[in-house]
RNA sequence: GCCGCUUUAGCUCAGCUGGUAGAGCACCUCAUUCGUAAUGAGGGGGUCACAGGUUCGAGUCCUGUAAGCGGCACCA
């Protein structure tokens, strides 16, 4: 007999063998009709399984939100069948569920193209109708080995053959169609549903690795029903409208183009916003005890070799030859450079931490298949710093450093999603001793540092040292790897790092590398994104337009900007000779946090209508007034904070205000 | 780098099975001075990504190259 408790607290027995369709049945007809899966003890199972044991015990429906991976799974087994009916001859390999739905790999020489997806969603839906039931067999290994085999699934063999002894060899069933799967899977294909979508065609290696043959992949979206799935192709829409390549484009902040490609054209627009952002980092940076640097740009050979960038990242460095017979390469990380200032002179244990920061523009050549708008570019500014501190000093600087990037990522509407700690990579510099000590530090350190679970990446560490990755959210739930803290054990003992300690030995100090906004341009890309362009008034490129609405009132207009722009805003005019409907109508486009409209009415009183974007309302008020309060509303929020710290107000020493006269 | 797709005016895109390029917005000119999301009329602008090929004839078909896009691999 096996004991089941149920959600409600009850408990029941049932016979050797029960399955979890005869439980639903016996609680009633309705829910053994509805159940689609069983949990026990946190465990999914077959709906048709027997029990393998008593225990914590849950029946699940389709509208359940664990079933939905399991929905997803088996859209991927639907098609494949739907695959293998329409193209025989094409080898099934793994298909599992993902975020938001599901992809299947497939082996076959010719490329599926568009029109196939189509085709093959049909044949999905038909299979949904044609109701299979979806049963689960257990197979003798080499059994299942040879059957793959012989009907052509040499990938699926493979899979098997290296699966470790004594594993369960499960098959599932639908219909003619088998695929070796662990499960769990639905009952039959009907309770899969017709809320799915074909979504796109790519490459993908087998097994991950680039060295392997390439598959095709056919990914696809999967929701419990129709309304779910609308909602996610909505997201989509609203996603692609906030792209930071469109948006870009449409408010002149910057280009690409063939000539230079993987680097930014920044225009005066989308300059004006990198240097915002690098102006408020660079505050927040002092604050923090930061010194700031600057390294060169180019430097020779030897140093690179020294610090193990030639033969750990060579293949992804810029490299040149003077006619004088120099080997230089344009830095692609700026650690050996602040080494190089940190080595000059001598420095005392009473120094550290020192922590040294630069805007530091590297270039690295990345495939050209990586590059990504501006989010992955060939030159890139981090903004970095490097702190060279003692061992004891990790855990505290690491904490300091996390509470200073949650700060940052706050001020630009963003949150910090997740943090993960990846480990020793294959291609690595330093002793496995080393990198022991090393992880185990920055692991104890995250621990201590970070307010939630940290996820461990094996393989996926810097060259020199662990890395922690921050991953941070945006608006609308996506994720962007920006932030980064690495611990380095490698490059000052490469770099001859030494400090003075109290007995007058000598020392070698840890350097933590990291980086908030990773890569400026990521990070004003992701900002981009994030606010879909309507920046709050301090990130704004132009914060005001000041419009006339007969060439009346021109004069005033310019004499207004003047003020505002004494005040600090960043300020434009528009008195073309257009009705204020149009002006209006293009400003709020662009995206102009404030429109300052004057007509005759406004120049006879000395004051202005402000009206904000997405608002109909507009505010009167006199010049002076409009100058004060917008420049304290765009005023940067660190600057703000400060003030309030200090009990001024946040205009005193920061932005100059004039009186208007 | 690998697989697939795309590339036509400044932007967004039409252009059927090959017959010599079009729209909307933007831009320029003129008129209009109009109080909170598009005033009207007129005008200019494209060796159809690039290089070959097939053809009497190529934006359209074929091959190659480049860039962009979606993935994979790589990564801030």
């Amino acid at each position: 007999m096996i004991d089941l408790i149920f959600p409600d607290g009850s408990q029941r027995q049932f016979e050797d063998g029960a399955t979890g369709r005869d439980v639903a049945a016996s609680i009633a007809k309705s829910l053994e009709k509805r159940a689609v899966l069983i949990k026990l003890d946190g465990q999914l199972y077959d709906l048709d399984r027997a029990l393998p044991s008593g225990g914590q015990f849950e029946i699940l429906t389709r509208d359940s939100p664990e079933a939905l991976d399991t929905i997803r799974h088996d859209a991927s087994h639907v098609m494949a069948e739907a695959v293998q009916e329409l193209f025989p001859g094409t080898q099934v390999t793994i298909g599992p569920a993902i975020e938001d739905g599901f992809y299947y790999d497939f082996a076959r020489d010719t490329p599926f193209s568009l029109d196939d997806l189509a085709k093959i969603e049909q044949r999905m839906k038909e299979i949904v109708d044609r109701d299979e039931k979806i049963v689960r067999e257990v197979w003798d290994r080499d059994e299942a080995i040879a059957h793959f085999k012989s009907i052509g699934e040499d990938y699926k063999a493979e899979i098997i053959s290296d699966l470790p002894d004594g594993e369960t060899i499960t098959v599932y069933r639908q219909g003619q169609w088998k695929d070796l799967c662990l499960g769990p899977h639905l009952p039959s294909t009907k309770s899969v549903g017709k809320a799915f979508k074909l979504m796109k065609l790519a490459g993908a290696y087998w097994r991950g690795d680039h060295r392997n043959a390439q598959l095709q992949r056919i990914y696809g979206t999967a929701w419990a029903n129709e309304a779910d799935l609308e909602a996610h192709l909505m997201r989509l829409e609203e996603a692609e409208k906030r792209d930071h390549r469109k948006i870009g484009r449409a408010m002149d902040l910057f280009h690409l183009q063939e000539e230079a490609k993987g680097m930014i054209f920044w225009h005066p627009k989308g300059w004006t916003l990198y240097r915002t952002v690098e102006a408020y980092m660079r505050r927040r940076l002092e604050i923090d005890g930061y010194v700031e640097v600057k390294a060169p740009q180019i430097m020779d050979r030897g140093l690179w070799e020294k610090s193990g960038h030639w033969e750990k990242f060579g293949a992804n460095m810029f490299t040149c030859e003077t006619t004088e017979g120099e080997e230089l390469a344009v830095k692609p990380m700026n650690c050996p450079g602040h080494v190089q200032i940190f080595n000059f002179g001598q420095k005392s244990y009473r120094d550290l931490p020192l922590r040294m920061a630069e805007f530091g523009a590297c270039h690295r050549f990345e495939p050209s298949g990586a590059l990504h708008g501006i989010m992955r570019l060939r030159a890139f500014t981090q903004d970095d710093a490097h702190i060279f501190c003692r061992e004891d000093q990790i855990e505290e600087e690491t904490t300091k450093f996390v509470r200073l990037l949650n700060s940052v990522y706050a001020d630009f509407g963003l949150e910090l999603d997740s943090v993960k700690l990846a480990l020793r990579p294959d291609l690595r510099a330093g002793t496995d001793e080393t990198w022991d000590i090393a992880e185990d530090k920055l692991d104890r350190a995250a621990r201590q540092a970070v307010n939630m679970e940290v996820e461990r990446l094996p393989g996926e560490g810097a060259f020199y040292g662990p890395k922690l990755e921050f991953h941070l959210s945006d608006a609308i739930g996506r994720t962007w790897q920006c932030g980064t803290l690495q611990l380095d054990f490698v490059m000052p003992e490469r770099l001859d790092a030494e400090y003075v300690v109290e007995d007058g030995s000598k020392q070698r100090p840890v350097m933590l590398h990291r980086a908030i906004c990773g890569s400026m341009e990521r990070f004003i890309g992701v900002v981009i994104e994030n606010y879909a362009g309507a920046f709050p008034l301090w990130l704004a490129p132009t914060q005001v337009v000041v419009a006339t609405i007969t060439s009346d009132a021109d004069d005033y207009a310019l004499k207004v900007a003047q003020e505002l722009s004494a005040a600090g805003l960043r300020v434009e005019t528009d008195l073309r000779n257009e009705k204020i409907n149009y002006k209006i109508r293009e400003h709020s486009l662009a995206k102009t946090p404030v429109i300052a409209v004057v007509g005759r009415r406004e120049a006879e009183e000395g004051k202005v209508a402000l009206r904000r974007l997405g608002s109909d309302g507009q505010e009167i008020l006199t010049v002076v007034e409009a100058a004060k309060r917008l420049a304290l509303e765009a005023s940067p929020p660190d600057v703000t904070r400060q003030a309030v710290l200090r009990g001024a107000s946040p205009l005193q020493g920061e932005v100059g205000v004039r009186e208007a006269g």
